[in-house]
DNA sequence: CCGACTACCTGCCCGC
DNA sequence: TGCGGGCAGGTAGTCG
């Protein structure tokens, strides 16, 4: 499922619920996911209250009070919801499987939190099993392996044309490629590349080291680039990213950015471009799918 | 170092 | 209806 939009996505319907909320109780129904849960995992974070809820790249960050973060990837299918618990009569806190759950078999970690005397259960739900959790210092997020090599995030003013001509300065490799790798920007998956590409109009064959200039600055296509990714990220985050196949929001509704899709899954479509008569094509690019109009994509 | 490829895991969809 | 193959929003590890 998720790329940065839909993390982004998922951070702002669990901050209200999260962030100044104390973790009751955890339940981890299995020892792991991509990665095992570190040990003492449940009984480390139990008792802490959440300071924020962060984001960093595909990574959503819980900033505890000991000083500790959990970390948390959802890889390919995990997603979130959260759910309010019933006060009084039965034993809530101790329940696993929320009734509103649709898909209890694949419910691998529940938070139940407290927060000016609400209870909520949050539950992490990921049938692939892509995703991970773990426990880290604050101080270490410079260092740690996870994220000391993250690249810039394609939020906000920090990409822009220079940025990108001097990220892919050199690179051999196709803007596709370069544009999926973590370590350049990070954020972005196969979704919002193939369709950064067709608003900037450039092919996702071009090597990545010819969007510059000759003389290896800025130029007209790589401010297009950083402006198209800048766009279709922004854009995407405010319509609550894209509900493919099981993505939901933690709420339960979902987002409709795949409404905005112009060439992703849409192979032999008529190329969405006023004025442009080509046909959406599917390629494989390092091992994955790539759509884009031939026609006015260069 | 770079880039391509594989593996990880489950579910769904399509064609036979 | 059943079954096999291909495909899926990510990324860590391996190999040339």
């Amino acid at each position: 499922m998720p790329e940065l939009p839909e993390v982004e996505t998922v951070r702002r319907g669990l901050a209200p619920v999260l962030e100044g909320a104390v973790i009751r109780q955890v339940k981890i129904n299995r020892p792991d996911l991509r990665f095992p849960f570190p040990d003492g995992f449940a009984e480390r974070i139990t008792g802490r209250i959440i300071h924020a809820l962060s984001r960093r790249a595909k990574y959503l960050l819980a900033e505890l009070d000991d000083g500790n973060v959990i970390a948390m990837h959802l890889g390919m299918s995990g997603s979130f919801q959260a759910f309010p618990v019933e006060q009084g009569g039965g034993e809530p806190m101790g329940r696993f499987h929320h009734p509103r759950s649709t898909d209890p078999q694949h419910d691998h970690v529940v938070l139940n939190v407290e927060k000016a005397d609400a209870v909520s259960s949050v539950i992490y739900n990921d049938p692939r099993r892509f995703g991970y959790m773990t426990l880290l210092g604050r101080h270490e997020m410079d260092s740690h392996p996870l994220f000391a090599r993250l690249g810039i995030e394609p939020t906000g003013n920090s990409l822009d044309g220079v940025t990108i001509a001097t990220l892919f300065a050199g690179k051999a490799a196709p803007l596709k490629a370069a544009l999926l790798d973590q370590r350049l920007i990070a954020g972005l998956g196969n979704i919002y590349v193939c369709e950064a590409l067709w608003h900037a109009g450039l092919s996702p064959r071009r090597a990545a080291g010819t969007i510059a200039s000759a003389s290896g600055k800025a130029s007209a296509r790589s401010d297009r680039l950083a402006e198209a990714v800048r766009d279709v990220i922004g854009r995407a985050i405010e319509a609550g990213g894209s509900s493919l196949r099981d993505h939901r929001l933690t709420d339960g509704s979902l987002g409709y950015f795949q409404h905005s899709f112009n060439v992703y899954d849409r192979e032999d479509m008529t190329c969405a471009r006023p004025g442009c008569d080509g046909t959406v094509r599917r390629i494989v690019q390092s091992g994955r799918s790539t759509f884009f109009c031939p026609a006015c994509q260069r």
